[in-house]
DNA sequence: TCCTAAGTACACAGACCTGTCTACTTTGGC
DNA sequence: GCCAAAGTAGACAGGTCTGTGTACTTAGGA
């Protein structure tokens, strides 16, 4: 269990120049977006051929999905460590809040990479469509688990509705360049889990 | 007053050929973001020549701000009359979200125009970003005026909250294409509104 | 009627884009 | 030490992008 099988950190192992690709891909295409980077940069910024992004990940569009499984798999990771810090299953529900905020700490915060991803991506075919939607059925199954743990009433509701906080706290704090939205949001979110208290 | 002077319009009205362009670039950019779209498809989808485009707006970055300028100022518009249907101040606040939800109806949905510029725009300094982070001071300062006048405790506070919550209904609405959120948010909406009563 | 501002048509520069090709070199497991 | 797989280097094709230059034509008010 010690030897947990982080896709990205096995990826380093057994292929140093793809995993290279892939994190300087991550870097750029969430720093300055996804269309704005070229194939040509990432290479570049990966000190690596360009043929071995091409050999790797077929193209870059599967190269954007890649990104977004990536960090779906770290923001998973990060949000059970941060969830297993309490006890209490109304606590272990408000978590998910400081996940986020640990997540807009810094001043590189550029917003939720998925919902970035989707915004920019009008083809509704395209493979980080996919990914995106997952990650966020998977954000709101994890609360709507945590809110039946917690035994509050109607929990499938009261996850979406945390979720429509936490979106619209993440999309407002980068629009703003500030975390306070996110302290509203969990103030909100506090309201709504006194309301569906037993 | 029945010639209120729409910026559109008048534009319109003395200015044929610029109107063209502003209209078809709002559908582009709408439907096919930002970047996706090329000055070229925007002048061949109006059926002017590119040279009328860069004299009447000096080149894209401009013109995207003038799209948002203008989606702003219509949707000001609709926001206002939408509201004057009530005379309850507490609904007047809520209707908000009714505001929302004429704008997503319609199978063409891709979510608010602001945040997906926004997302799309890294750089800090494109003229769009302002003309997006005023919108939506806009709507919150509206909000936090009904909520004033509803005589609701906090209002500031309860603003952002309604702001987080249409926010998380837009963004989920448009990756889901669904307008379920918006009545999720909506019901939150009203919780949080009946514990800020009096 | 004349004159100015607005618009047209279209070629062009220069940069950037994704993806492919070929030939060469490194590296790790057997 | 051998050999296959992985990676390298760099040119290249074929597009697309924004923005400019030039010479021409319309339209509307004084």
């Amino acid at each position: 269990m010690t030897e947990k099988d982080n896709s990205r950190a096995s990826a380093a192992r057994k292929r140093p120049a793809a995993e290279k690709v892939l994190s300087s891909a991550s870097d750029l295409f969430y720093r300055n977006g996804i269309a704005a980077t070229g194939v040509d940069t990432i290479v570049e910024h990966a000190g690596v051929a360009k043929r071995t992004l091409y050999n790797n990940f077929g193209g870059k569009d599967e190269l954007v999905a890649a990104y977004l499984r990536d960090r779906d798999a770290r923001w998973r990771t990060s949000l059970e460590e941060i969830t297993e810090r309490y006890e209490d299953p109304k606590e272990r529900l408000l978590a998910t809040f400081e996940a986020y905020g640990e997540w807009l700490v810094g001043d590189d915060y550029r917003g939720c990479a998925f919902i970035n991803a989707a915004s920019e991506i009008a083809d509704p075919d395209h493979p980080a469509r996919t990914v995106a939607l997952s990650h966020k059925k998977g954000v709101q199954e994890h609360l709507a688990s945590l809110a039946a743990q917690a035994g509050l009433h109607e929990p499938e509701t009261l996850a979406e509705e945390l979720l429509l906080l936490l979106e619209g706290a993440t999309v407002t704090a980068s629009m703003r360049k500030s975390h306070e939205p996110l302290d509203t949001a969990r103030a909100a979110a506090r309201s709504l889990v006194g309301r569906s208290h037993t």
